[in-house]
DNA sequence: CACCACGGGACAGAATCCTAG
DNA sequence: CCTAGGATTCTGTCCCGTGGT
């Protein structure tokens, strides 16, 4: 009704000159906190402002060289909880310093890595953080080697490269002890496969702890998935039909877990009874299920918290934190899901 | 090593046309899709942008052409998952389109919904994507009421705005005939407060299906939550420990429902022996659990798919769409956590 | 003379710097 | 010396004009 074709209306720093009787120069400086500008003008001014409801376009800001005030975030999946919950954590970070956010799905895809490294470059990001996963390319490396604005990675393997991970090793060598002790030999574990850093770290130190108790068999009990659910469900199948099949299974969260829970619940597996189960990754799932399933829990926010902070300390001009890598600890939650099979072995009071 | 101080070194068309020996005019058709370029002079143009791997900025051709090709999408918290999973399928859908996204989170909070609007402003979005929830206070009636680009809301209240809706009232009166039909009297009903569309919607119809079948007594036993955790725990022990409890619960899926599996748990109730529950949203938690739960269910990417559909639809031109309303139908899908009461009610073969 | 390909310049909005009052 | 005006800058797009056929 008001206007049949809207031709762009947008409000511009001149218009609030005009409203205001002043130059573009003016309003300007007040916007950017009144430093030389009489009081009466910048009240003016910034009457002007709230009545025509001039707000600043980021793109002419961005082009006069102010920086974009964006990060990127390019993450595999973010309908995965896993990965949603660090870019949640990023987000809120981001945010907190007044910086906007793009983030990016690359599904695992190459091709799509590529395409969002460039889009990062279009919005002329002031800096990017790679989440998740797997082993860069040549092509993604070569676009990562001359980006022109800081990078960190958080739980990725780029060398020289500012680095937040998650002990994954400890977390899991933590699973194993605690199987061990509860008097487990026969241990399974799903995980990605090796061209994920997390799976990579995971898979070195089960075979260490392996070899270390002398339960080299248990690395024939290793699958390594895909991440979805059906991934999961022929995992389990595979591991818990076999002629030896494992009495605990440590394995990823999420869609796998589903997956494996789903086996569990056709074949009428009772949780601890017949089988003992660690998830790895924490979140209502896990808590809410019956039993409640002992996992391997980090802290998201303090992950995704520690990444950006690394991103500002180099935006803001300390190169010297280039390549550090900071390492969020991974625990395991007790809960339910685990059975003591040999009381001679837990048994100590 | 490279240089000590990086000084924004991006490449931009001129250096290309440079380059390539051409006007920067002339590149810029190129890029825009060669119409009347010498196909010679193309191909130079190409080896040029290779070489130097040059990347149009966005913020300059939001600038000077016509949007920025972008689009706004703000969600009430986007690390859960019912909203995860529409944001995936929006994100989806807009980048299928050559657009970017970028995401903002109220967490139901007014004034960062106002700062949500003004920062796609500030992008100069083409167009805006508001989902879930809550009635609108008046600032932001306000400021929708002047935006400059068209605006699509997923199940929400505002009037003459293009609305996507989930049939929420269709899918609880599915799931209270269904209990109805399994002899269930003492139905419950959790769901959040009634300033969001979709549980006033849940909250009618569960009205009406209990006063046409005279158990007005149902009405008692609605609980209003807030969409976390504790509150469904509060919600769970507030009706089932009340002198006559409910014998079957529907409840929202998510958090509130991780709570009120906690509750189950804790008092050692069996679903569905001593309770029935019915979820309100299906996701990989209802489908895990044991037993899996029967599920109110709706398509989330249909759901975006058709916002985005209806925006475009608005941004390229069509403004007969204006105020239209898509509805996406809402299901009951059968598992196992409904007990049949009353065979004489529910047996017919 | 008309037509087509390309060059060149103006322009979008905001910030900064120089100058004038 | 201090304040404010105004020109200039950033990058990509669009349009007009020119030169060649």
């Amino acid at each position: 009704m008001s206007s049949p074709t809207r031709p762009r209306a947008r409000v511009t720093i001149r218009h609030v000159a005009e409203k205001a009787g002043v130059a573009v120069g003016t309003v300007s400086r007040v916007l950017k906190g009144a430093d030389t500008v009489a009081p009466a003008i910048a009240e003016r001014v910034r009457a002007a402002i709230a009545e025509l409801r001039y707000v600043p376009s980021l793109a002419a800001q961005s082009l006069r060289g102010q920086g974009s005030r964006t990060i990127g975030c390019i993450v595999p999946d973010v309908s995965n909880r896993l990965y949603a919950q660090v870019v949640d954590a990023v987000k809120d970070a981001v945010r907190a310093r007044g910086y906007s956010i793009i983030v990016m799905n690359t599904g695992h895809v190459v091709d799509r890595e590529v395409r969002s490294i460039e889009t990062a470059m279009r919005w002329d990001v002031e800096g990017l953080i790679l989440v998740g996963g797997f082993e860069d390319r040549p092509e993604v490396e070569a676009l990562l080697g001359r980006l022109g604005f800081p990078l960190v990675q958080i739980d990725r393997a780029r060398a020289d490269t500012t680095t937040v991970r998650v002990d994954h090793g400890k977390g899991l060598r933590e699973a194993i002890g605690y199987l061990l002790a509860a008097g487990h030999r026969r241990i399974g574990l799903v995980t990605p496969d090796g061209s994920s850093l997390q799976s990579r770290e995971r898979m070195r130190a089960f075979e260490e702890i392996c070899r270390a108790e002398g339960a080299e068999d248990n690395l024939a009990l290793v699958r390594c998935v895909e991440v979805n659910e059906n991934a999961g469900y022929d995992a389990a199948y595979d591991l818990l039909t076999a002629e030896a099949p494992p009495t605990a299974v440590v394995t990823l969260g999420g869609d796998v877990l589903a997956g494996v829970l789903r086996f569990v619940r056709m074949r009428g597996i009772e949780l601890p009874r017949d089988l003992s189960l660690v998830a790895i990754g924490d979140n209502e799932l896990t808590r809410s299920l019956d039993p409640p399933l002992t996992a391997v829990s980090w802290n998201f926010r303090a992950l995704g918290a520690s990444a950006v902070d690394a991103l500002f300390a180099r935006i803001l001009g300390r190169e010297s934190d280039e390549g550090r890598i900071t390492t969020i600890d991974c625990r395991l939650i007790e809960r339910e899901s685990v059975r003591r099979l040999d009381p001679s072995a837990a048994g100590d009071g």
